[in-house]
DNA sequence: GGCGTGACGTCAG
DNA sequence: ACTGACGCCACGC
């Protein structure tokens, strides 16, 4: 029968995932910059709400989503240090604080700054 | 259809 | 620089 799971629209978890795999290598993203890019500039919490429960089953490059002040979100001891590790492991350096170059790492997603031309 | 969950963002002090 | 308070809201039960 007809599951009619589809939609007109694609869900905000939808096209934060997009969003989301779509960040490069050695570049990283704010909760907020995708929320916004998925059509919620208020919704923050919930692109950590996707990665929470998506990361793991729609192989999400997650350690690439920060906050919005260059910090790793998680706590120590719950993927802080997995994500810092992964972060190293692409090129990024992080300052003493434990927060990185915004200015040099956050992504800056050409497709949708060009949109309508 | 209400409610808890959540890895946020921002601002005041 | 840090902390607490508050606003925000999609999603799965």
């Amino acid at each position: 029968m007809m599951n009619m799971k589809e939609r007109l629209v694609p869900s905000f978890a939808d096209q934060a995932k997009r969003i989301i795999k779509s960040i490069p290598r050695g570049k990283v993203a704010t909760y907020g910059q995708i929320a916004a890019l998925a059509g919620n500039p208020l919704g923050a919490r919930q692109v950590a709400w996707v990665l929470h429960s998506s990361s793991r089953k729609d192989k999400l490059p997650w350690h690439r989503v920060i906050n919005s002040s260059g910090r790793i979100a998680l706590a120590p001891g719950h993927g802080y240090e997995t994500q810092k590790a992964l972060l190293m492991k692409e090129g990024l350096k992080f300052r003493k604080g434990g927060e990185v170059d915004l200015d040099r790492y956050l992504w800056s997603p050409r497709r949708l700054a060009l949109k309508d031309r």
